[in-house]
DNA sequence: CTGAAAGCGCTTACAG
DNA sequence: CTGAAAGCGCTTACAG
């Protein structure tokens, strides 16, 4: 019956025996070539060719006490983070950016409150180095719980409440605003509302200050707050064009929110940008797609990634602690 | 100096010599509790509390010979999967069937020649039970590879020329644009086109296939190709007026690529669907947020997550094969 | 430079 | 039902 049953799969002491050499050899030669002799090595390299063999990582991590693998959390009760278009570069960004140094990514969500429980477990089982934390919301409660466990942890924008304790990469949020706001105010566009993120996200509170930045303490009519959604964006713009008719620009604080304004602004008869204009955030595809062409913030979340990445890296074993700033740069379209 | 080393990890020694019981019997209670003394477990179940003792997946993989994790690859070239809609639906259902089950999902790319050899290696290595495979295009040079290392594989969609050699899951393609051709052509529509997807694809050669189901050999003139971007929705909808002026009704094989074909029409100043009728496939957002609102074809990629799981884990130790088929719907809208 | 040996933390027949 | 022991496949001091 089972009479081809599947070759065994070849051990360090199958390409030792073929080498010639001693398992201990095997093994040196795979980290690296230290104390070995050309000839034991060149043996070693044609026995691990003829044999096929691959080593074991968990009979190698069990040693080492590493797994060469990194988490790819994704930490958000809505699981809203997988429609983000935001999110694909971001994951496409570290999926590479680890594969290049031959190290695993494990993605797993974390929403529920029993999703945290399991996600601890499972982190403390061994299976992980360190941490990519990608969370919509603030104080994201996994933080606490991962940091018990002593492992390094990079999230992905500004962790608020937890800025000391873990490091982050993020674009420059605050500066973003800014350049968008002072724009506008350059084109003379007078009365400049806001549609926000979440106020329990970075970019929902950075964005915000920014606006502030420039505008000071401006008329609190002004300022609505979205989700980010295309459908929050829409509403928002219906809002302000109810609390303030002769509104003449609005900073929208995402392009998927902005496509939404649009849409409402197209409903309500109104011209963009000659009777009101529209700044985007993002510069995503959302951004080119829309007519007009949006005027928007890039932030780069490749960048993002890479960077990420490079931090986690750098703090396996290192334990150092630190933020990166990405700039984010104006894009000038057609909507203002 | 470093005179608090994080604690030790405690091991299934520690929780034994609290528990007062030997090694065995702990891994007894873990691993099913069957043959322990109600006494002996909950002595142990205790201990277990007391030190907040974790498994060593590492160590039990090594034993067991199994990783309890399964491996999503992505098999694209061009990495676009990453920008299609329907990916992220996908990955986010796969993700969270296996979470359910307690099973690690492992996210690596193949695109390049080199990515492959990689992963060959990687999966080797013992990092998986079994992979769930994604992939543009037909013919992954990566199928070969992976069989020969005797994994149980779960493709996404049909994979062409392989269709004996490994599982699949698909939305009934052909089907679904026999259905849509059907409902054009009961609307009154007589000139019909159609633009398909890639046809290396099982979307590009299935749907196409469907369209012929109905019409026949139609007029060559009336089919032009595309590559689900909407860019190349629009440049596919511009060649068929083009060739045939008088054309009044186009299948167009994503709802992406049904976009494009909307802003090209709307360039040329036809009518949807008083001039020309639009419908789409997948059912995605993008189907609702245009206007006119698209008539398209549902398929359920959340089902197809499941069920890839459900394939996979069934076919892990017995080695089965099935191909599972889930039927596509008709939705009717405004564009036809 | 090299081999013999200990040990990483588990599971699982085997005896009792 | 339970314990002692072998063994999974590696890495890494230690002696030489």
């Amino acid at each position: 019956m089972t009479e081809s049953s599947p070759p065994r799969r070849p051990t360090m002491e199958d390409v030792a025996e073929v080498a010639g050499v001693s398992r201990g050899t095997v093994s040196r030669v795979l980290n690296g070539g230290h104390y070995v002799s050309p000839d034991a090595s060149a043996a070693v390299q044609r026995a691990i060719r003829k044999t096929g063999y691959v080593v074991n990582q968990h009979a190698r991590s069990l040693v080492t006490q590493r797994s060469d693998s990194v988490a790819f959390i994704l930490s958000d009760p809505q699981d809203r983070l997988f429609e983000d278009p935001n999110f694909n570069i971001l994951l496409k960004g570290c999926t590479q950016a680890l594969a290049e140094r031959d190290i695993t990514l494990l993605l797993t969500v974390a929403g529920t409150q029993e999703d945290r429980k399991r996600v601890g477990r499972w982190v403390t089982a061994g299976h992980v180095d360190g941490v990519l934390l990608v969370s919509e919301h603030a104080g994201s409660p996994l933080i606490g719980e991962l940091r018990s466990r002593g492992l390094p942890i990079v999230a992905a924008g500004r962790p608020i409440g937890h800025e000391r304790e873990i490091s982050y990469v993020a674009a420059d949020d605050r500066d973003g605003a800014r350049q968008m706001v002072s724009h506008l105010r350059s084109r003379g566009y007078r009365t400049i509302g806001i549609i926000t993120g979440p106020v329990d996200t970075p970019g929902g509170v950075d964005r915000l200050a920014g606006y502030h930045d420039v505008l000071g303490r401006s008329d609190k009519k002004l300022i609505v707050h979205g989700d980010y959604s295309q459908a929050s964006g829409a509403a928002a713009m219906e809002e302000l064009l109810r609390r303030v008719p002769d509104i003449d620009a609005v900073f929208v604080c995402s392009d998927l929110m902005a496509l939404g304004a649009l849409a409402a602004l197209q409903r309500a008869g109104k011209r963009v940008p000659e009777d009101i204009a529209i700044g985007g955030f993002d510069d995503s595809k959302a951004a080119v797609s829309s007519t007009p062409q949006l005027t928007t913030i890039r932030q780069d979340f490749t960048r993002v990634s890479t960077e990420m990445v490079r931090l986690l890296l750098d703090s396996i074993g290192t334990d150092t602690r630190s933020a990166v700033i990405l700039p984010t740069e104006l894009v000038i379209r057609d909507s203002t």
